[in-house]
DNA sequence: CCTCCACCGGAAAGCCGGGTCA
DNA sequence: TGACCCGGCTTTCCGGTGGAGG
């Protein structure tokens, strides 16, 4: 055993210069000082949003628009700047900003007024309470003194059922307080949101709506050379290289954050290998890997009965080409069971499953009818091919199962 | 044109594990 | 301690249905 392989490495890994400058730019969570080619959205939102800084309450305000294109970041510089200016001048001012996709946090009736609460500075016990009483003290709290909060809830069509009843009573809040106004800010990725609302609740959240388009390419290769310039060392990247992030980007919608994160993650393969520039085919390798992760972390940290069903399709898959329905699936399935020793679900839930796998993005499942012999799912795997071994290892290895089925 | 398959998918209810409160 | 609450997962029940084949 010589130590003398692992000194060279390090050595050299100690002396290579990374491609990056200042990774932390290109990461998700960072907050840029401005918001490139939404000055119209932001001004119309100051607009919207400014009457608070005198006191009065203002109009509810509605937001959609797909996802990365600047929506969060967006609201976040106004109203941190409204309340920089409220705290400056002694305005009672509260806002609060809530991502209701957090799971566990804020995707329920009871958790999200809990998670109000808490940010108003009053613990309310994870569970056990009565929804009604969550309320009430939320309520009490909300009207202790005078102040004007707003209430921004990103992501608002990821709440669980009863969305409904939550926003009606969260838009006529301001009828049972006193000292305080309540104004709403709804963030939401989903165009078609406010079609399944309750036309009162409709009215009233959306009292203002605005709408951000998604970028183009020549608009996402601006954002992404504005970053760029900031996170990677001078001539660290090859030509072309941004323009194909942005073309890959905006062939689906536009995303800004698919974008980055492309971005970012070809950069960390030119660093291991060894280069000293992002070549335009790290960009292919970077879309790969951040796939092949996204579904590897999915299926591992999915449940057994999940992960069961998920390796009835994968064998029925590799077995033949062609259809795959729910039926067979769910013969398998129950074999596949019993082999493992844990209960089988009636093909009711499957059903759901196999629909939750289809949300997920791991497998594609359409109704379809094939008319005498019946109506089913056709399902067929969404996974990259060369990923799939890979996950059935995963899977027999999750399963306890031997190779072989 | 009608039938009838093999499921779909909504509704309701049960169970369980997390918790509070008096 | 027992009554009660929430939320996630599941079962039970059951009406509904697109379209190939008769």
């Amino acid at each position: 055993m010589t130590e003398k392989p692992l000194d060279d490495f390090f050595e050299k890994f100690l002396n290579k210069e990374s491609v990056f400058s200042n990774k932390r730019i290109l990461e998700s969570k960072y907050t840029p000082e401005t918001v490139p080619h939404r000055d119209e959205q932001i001004k119309q939102i100051a607009n919207i949003l400014a009457p608070c800084l005198k006191l009065d309450k203002p109009s509810n305000l509605f937001i959609y628009g797909k996802t990365g294109t600047g929506k969060t970041l967006s609201v976040k510089c106004t109203t941190n700047k409204i309340k920089e200016m409220a705290d400056l001048r002694g305005i009672p001012v509260c806002i609060i900003y809530i991502n209701c996709k957090l799971k566990r946090i804020a995707d329920t009736e009871y958790r999200l007024i809990a998670e109000f609460a808490k940010n108003l500075g009053k613990e309310i016990p994870a569970t056990g309470l009565p929804t009604q009483e969550v309320y009430n003290l939320f309520y009490k709290e909300l009207d202790s003194k005078e102040q004007l909060v707003i209430l921004v809830l990103d992501e608002i069509d990821q709440i669980k059922k009863a969305g409904n009843l939550i926003l009606y009573n969260l838009t006529r809040i301001n009828q049972g307080l006193q000292k305080s106004q309540v104004s709403i800010i709804g963030i939401s990725n989903d165009l078609t949101f406010a079609d399944n609302l309750d036309a009162r609740v409709k009215s009233s959240l959306s009292e203002e709506e605005l709408i951000f388009p998604s970028y183009n390419a020549i608009q996402l290769q601006e954002i992404l050379r504005d970053r760029a310039d900031q996170a990677f060392r001078k001539e660290s990247i090859e030509v072309g290289v941004i323009e194909k992030c942005a073309a890959y980007a905006a062939r689906e919608h536009g995303d800004a954050r698919r974008a980055l994160e492309l971005l970012r993650v070809a950069g960390d393969i030119a660093d291991r290998g060894g280069g000293n520039r992002v070549k335009i085919e790290h960009i292919d390798e970077a879309e790969f890997k951040i796939e092949k992760d996204r579904v590897l972390d999915i299926v591992s940290s999915q449940p057994k009965q999940f992960q069961a069903t998920l390796f009835s399709i994968i064998s029925i898959y590799s077995q033949r080409k062609g259809m795959i329905f729910t039926g067979e699936v769910y013969e398998l399935y129950k074999g596949i069971c019993s082999k493992i020793g844990i209960i089988p679900l009636t093909q009711r839930r499957l059903s759901d499953i196999i629909a939750e796998l289809d949300m997920l993005g791991i497998i594609t499942a359409k109704v379809i009818s094939k008319g005498r012999y019946g109506r089913t799912r056709e399902i067929d795997l969404a996974i990259p091919h060369g990923t799939i071994g890979k996950i059935n290892n995963i899977l027999l290895k999750a399963l306890e199962l031997k190779e072989g089925d």
